[in-house]
DNA sequence: GCGGGTTGATTGACTGGTCAATCAAGTTCG
DNA sequence: CGAACTTGATTGACCAGTCAATCAACCCGC
């Protein structure tokens, strides 16, 4: 194995192993030895890559978070009008990729970590910032000035649904929160076209 | 003082404490000294009292919805029409004794806890179901077999909306998120009536 | 092509500190 | 007095982070 590709790879794998621990745990209280242990290597090793147990969890928030940035990227490119962006967006949401319970409860105990860590809550803000920015964008043409307004509704409407599976016990149901969702909207509109 | 009364005042001071220092830290990641010591006792008093730090904890929880439940009681008194218990049931979620920072972070951070922690997770799931249940009761009447959806959709707005506010910086105005709920109530029973 | 030196990868053992929980002794009040 | 109350001190467990040492791959001058 070539070495400038080993750095990047254990990193990777610590990245997942935390991911997969946070969510195994339900939780951010997870040690650097359970995680280290989890990607097969020593706990020492995973210090000598992140410098320390913050920066890991750091990464790994910004994992859960390209991967969400990622998907709604890749379902607004075939979006051509206004509402299909709409759509797109709550597809992307509720997606396979970033709707499963592994992510939702990592992402909700970010949410958690947000309050007294200030990166966290940089980066949790660059989340809400962009899905805002997203439903902006496409409700503007549809709505003008309401927009601000029903893109505040929109995403509270998304993160509540987000929140309330990482309630349930079952696994999760996006599509049925895709059409629930869609409904939603579709009034939205009519009524404020 | 009486010796029958201080049990239960040390217990509601120490569980008031430990609210407080929820809120302060941001996340259950608290000490049992430091609750007792915001108390003005020692951290062994709190482990005599209840037990484990656990028990602290979800009394904690228990103590925020039961101020949650209380003010959903009291709103709903005055409520004559099914209309009137859906503005009151929203006008509760977002009052000022249970719409404040302290509680909404202890109730995120609780939210967490209750993916690993059975008696958490019940708690949970009983202020959901109670949450669910009046919003049904006022909606089955406006919109009959549609309730259900509805129900969903109001809950997740809620609930969305809460959780948002727990990543702003300033404080909570829960008057114009009574308002936006309730503009959106009025269109989705229009459209479903 | 090869041997010695350099560099990164990896580990086990250790440290310093924190914290929940316990205990035994002291205090207060009826 | 004696029972409930309260505390400081202690214990045992756990954990983040450090360190010295080993190991494997690559480089380079010969």
């Amino acid at each position: 194995m070539s070495r400038i590709s080993t750095e990047l790879s254990r990193k990777a794998s610590l990245v997942d192993a935390a991911i997969a621990e946070i969510a195994a745990r339900g939780s951010l209280d997870v040690t650097v030895g359970r995680i280290a242990r989890r990607a097969g290597v020593s706990s020492a090793l995973a210090h000598h890559y992140f410098g320390s147990k913050d920066r890991i969890l750091i990464a790994a928030m910004r994992q859960i978070l390209r991967q969400l940035a990622a998907d709604h990227r890749q379902a607004l490119v075939a979006a051509g009008t206004p509402r299909a962006r709409l759509s797109a967006t709550i597809r992307a949401s509720f997606g396979q990729a970033s709707f499963q319970r592994e992510v939702i409860v990592a992402w909700l105990a970010f949410y958690v970590r947000a309050q007294g860590d200030p990166v966290a809550r940089r980066l949790l803000l660059l989340y809400q910032a962009r899905l805002r920015s997203n439903l902006l964008y496409a409700l503007r043409p549809l709505v003008g000035s309401d927009a601000p307004n029903l893109a505040e509704t929109l995403a509270a409407l998304i993160d509540g649904h987000f929140v309330r599976e990482a309630a349930q016990s079952g696994p999760a149901d996006g599509a049925k929160l895709i059409a629930s969702v869609e409904a939603v909207t579709d009034l939205l509109l009519e009524a404020y076209a």
